[in-house]
DNA sequence: ATTTAATTTAACCAAATGGTTAATGCAAAA
DNA sequence: TTTTGCATTAACCATTTGGTTAAATTAAAT
């Protein structure tokens, strides 16, 4: 049936369960389930609960930042970065859309989990990086001012949360599951529409 | 020490525990230790877990949605009624910001928690009279041609993502509670000043 | 083929967990 | 003062939970 590895996919399952219970809520009897394998090999492969748990976060925690590089060691036009990292983001979301608000969520419970996992990006670089981007445009008079944290903040809100949201909006908007798909594909050019449109207006 | 009631202290604990842990990995003690009370008190007050999770669920649930009243049930002009839709939604996200993160993902374990919850939020005329408001808008030349559903999802993305991806945003930018704070306070402009922008540019 | 090492399983255990109960305190009514 | 009903507590119980272990099975090396 499986061509995984037990060792696999005890980690997908571990992602699935962790994702929608977190930490505490998690079985580790139902991720053995959901992995098909006998619980006793989840402490085989991996020491604990709590080791698994930081497996499966951090490898979460990265997906949903790698895009940022993308805003960086790109050498397209600025506007075109944008582009792009909104597709990009918003295709990485959609493949497993519970993960941002398990990182959220899990953060605010043990705000130590996001120290020192973040070797492999380097954020500092990025963003000096990124401001030197926005104030070269800005000289360029191609874009208005504007600070990095706002167009961000911005921008991930714009991808991340219609995403996050799918069943309270689908609920609330009262719509299908075939025209909230359309609505999302949609967003991956209105959203930067919306955003280089902002970028445009000099005040 | 406290003048609240027992039972007050109870939901007020709940809440606490039950946003950050989820109903399964909500501990009865935990609450029980928090609202400083004996554990035997929360089923004298509430038959078992899941009816006190489903009484702290609904009232939150109606807190997000009840600012959505306020685009409906003014006269103020269309401009000034998403300013202060913006604002209000900010404002109650930021009291309780765990809140909308613990209602998509118990929301996602158990769709049907949505069912019936919505008695008092009449969504259906919301949405028609809305969609009616936004229409005679357009008719009149003030706004392009949008949809409430798109309106709506960059609206509540805009307010809520960067309240309750607090510690991801404050690592990320590194940003301190202070500078943070800033921030949030100046979108309840610049997120209008964004939609409302975007709103007069016609296609 | 035999030994060795890695993988998998069922049975088990101590601790934690949701929930109950019987006894106790305690204020207002009688 | 006595009684009544609500509020509160400690002790307890059955079940679940994370984790262990020793035996069994399979695969790899000799």
């Amino acid at each position: 049936m499986s061509e995984l590895s037990a060792q696999e996919r005890i980690k997908i399952a571990a992602t699935k369960v962790f994702t929608l219970k977190g930490l505490e809520g998690a079985r580790m009897q139902d991720i053995a389930d959901e992995a098909n394998i006998n619980k006793a090999m989840l402490h085989y492969y991996f020491r604990n609960k709590k080791q698994l748990f930081e497996i499966i976060f951090e490898e979460k925690l990265h997906k949903i930042f790698g895009a940022m590089e993308l805003l960086i060691f790109s050498k397209d036009a600025f506007e075109n970065r944008i582009r792009a990292f909104v597709e990009k983001q918003i295709s990485i979301v959609l493949e497993f859309p519970v993960m941002p608000i398990f990182v959220m969520l899990e953060v605010r419970k043990n705000p130590e989990l996001l120290e020192g996992k973040f070797k492999n990006i380097p954020l500092d670089v990025i963003r000096d990086n990124f401001r030197k981007v926005i104030d070269a445009e800005v000289m360029s008079g191609n874009i208005r001012r504007i600070s990095l944290e706002e167009l961000l903040m911005n921008v991930m809100s714009l991808c991340i949360y219609p995403i996050i949201a799918e069943p309270i909006l689908k609920y609330v908007l009262d719509l299908n599951q075939e025209s909230y798909f359309e609505l999302i594909e949609a967003r991956k050019k209105s959203v930067s529409d919306l955003i280089i449109n902002d970028l445009k207006i000099l005040k």
